[in-house]
RNA sequence: GGAGGGGUGGCUGAGCGGUCGAAAGCGGCGGUCUUGAAAACCGCUGGCCCUUCACGGGGCCCGUGGGUUCGAAUCCCACCCCCUCCGCCA
């Protein structure tokens, strides 16, 4: 099937709005051109094969009346054959330019939101908010990955025997607070902010990596199970906006809200050497993620919203962190307009992503099909594109590193916040084993 | 892994290869009736694409993709999904 990505009526009749934020994200230009072109030499083979099959399809319905009656048919059956031949030859010509068009379609990225600051890269983020006041240490604090081991809570090397580069084993009191961060993170977003806990698939086919739009396009970035066709999930978003995929909802069901802790799988290609050491960038690591489907007269303040909900989890744990609006060259391929939230990090001495809170407006909802049915008095309405947002709510592995870092003290054990203490079965403190 | 059954419109469920985008029922919407409601009766009630200022016209869709045929929901092939039984298994 033939897919739009971006809407083919902004493309038609507004080609310039869209070539002006292909260059603020620095893309090419140049495919609108090529995008009109095809679109053009589409309509025109469409036309053209509508029409003979308009024709064929009145001479069919003549050949059973005359064989109803007992006529001979045979000339009528000749000149039906003589315009199948044309017809198909005109749609092999056809499914060539729908082929061409829909693989350009499929590589080109979401527009900005106007609001999203125009700029190439993360230097043109714009701070928004700066939430809590760093701890002042009067020794030096150390990074997660010299006081993990020291703990005997995180172990790099044997995560590295097991599986490689970028895995990780956590042991006794670690491996209880990365369970106890999932489990206070989905409870404040079941229970305060209105979400639905979901426990999805971990694999994927294809189709929902189309849909959410890390396929085509980022293929490399995948861990793939070869022998069975499947896809380990980079992130729940994908598994969770998919879920209604090919639907139409009603409108009194929205805004659909979904929250899930899952693994999540990245191969990090083009990372090399970047993070190299600790927990910050791992093949595995945990998160759980909050998406929303909502109408598109909704979306945004549904931005602000769930934004919200994930600085929440890092106002329970009382990390200090700030929120910031990502340029248009920073942003996702999906995404029309994207919220960071970067917590703050004594090892690094830098605020560091943790959550990534996006309005991808009906962008996925298009590849998806993702549609809702809007009520009106007379009880009509034609199904429409939903809006899709997603935020991770949080990245529990840089949660982990932020309580570590935040709440080390000088005799290199850990002070848990209050709020994890209850998951911890009441420990307060981490202390070397 | 083996054997069998099945996927039709919002739902249930018919459908000798030709006027079937598809009967019927349910649901929904509108109307008649009613003080109002219910009941009864009447009418309407899918999506995508192309074209048109509009009215309208046309193409495609019966799980998906191919094939046979002048013509396919109906026949053939592959795949996907669901169900039943056997095997295996946390």
């Amino acid at each position: 099937m033939l897919r739009a990505v971006l809407s083919r009526e902004l493309l038609r009749h507004d080609p310039e709005r869209v070539r002006a934020a292909l260059t603020a994200r620095n893309g090419d230009p140049d495919l609108v051109a090529r995008w009109l072109a095809l679109d053009e030499q589409r309509r025109a083979a469409i036309g053209a094969v509508e029409e003979k099959k308009r024709d064929r399809n009145a001479a069919s319905q003549k050949i059973g009346e005359l064989k109803r009656k007992g006529d001979n048919a045979d000339e009528a059956i000749a000149a039906v054959s003589r315009l199948k031949g044309e017809i198909e030859a005109e749609e092999g010509q056809l499914a060539a330019v729908e082929g061409e068009l829909s693989s350009l379609e499929l590589t080109l990225p979401n527009l900005p939101h106007e609001s999203v600051p125009v700029g190439a890269d993360e230097s043109a983020n714009r701070v928004e908010r700066v939430v809590g006041e760093p701890p002042r240490f009067d020794f030096a604090p150390q990074a997660h990955w010299d006081l993990g081991p020291r703990l005997g809570i995180l172990d790099f090397e044997r995560g590295a025997k097991l599986a490689g580069a970028r895995f990780t084993a956590y042991f006794g009191a670690g491996a209880r607070l990365e369970r106890a961060l999932i489990a206070l993170m989905l409870d404040l977003h079941t229970g305060e902010h209105g979400y639905r806990e979901v426990l999805p698939p971990f694999m994927v086919r294809g189709e929902s990596l189309v849909g959410t739009g890390q396929l085509p396009k980022f293929e490399a970035d995948l861990f793939k199970v070869e022998a069975h066709d499947l896809y380990l999930v980079p992130t729940a978003e994908v598994p969770l906006t998919n879920l209604h995929r090919e639907e139409v909802l009603d409108e009194a069901a929205l805004p659909v809200r979904y929250t899930a802790y899952t693994p999540c799988f990245r191969a990090e290609a083009g990372s090399h050497g970047r993070d190299v050491r600790g927990l910050i960038r791992q093949h595995q690591f945990n998160k759980v993620e909050l998406v929303q489907l909502t109408t598109p007269a909704q979306s945004y303040a549904a931005l602000e919203e769930l934004t919200g909900h994930a600085e929440r989890v890092l106002q329970v744990l009382g990390l200090p962190y700030r929120v910031v609006s990502l340029s248009t060259g920073d942003l996702g391929f999906a995404s029309a307009k994207t919220y960071d939230i970067e917590v703050w990090l004594p090892g690094q001495d830098a605020y560091r992503e943790i959550s990534s809170c996006s309005n991808c407006e009906d962008f996925q909802a298009r590849r998806a099909n993702l549609r809702y049915r809007p009520h009106r008095p007379d009880g009509g309405g034609k199904p429409a594109l939903l809006h899709t947002l997603n935020g991770s709510g949080l990245a529990v592995g840089r949660t982990l590193i932020a309580v570590l870092e935040n709440c080390q003290q000088a005799d290199g054990s850990v002070l848990l916040p209050p709020a994890l203490r209850p998951y911890m079965g009441g420990l307060e403190r981490i202390t070397a084993a």
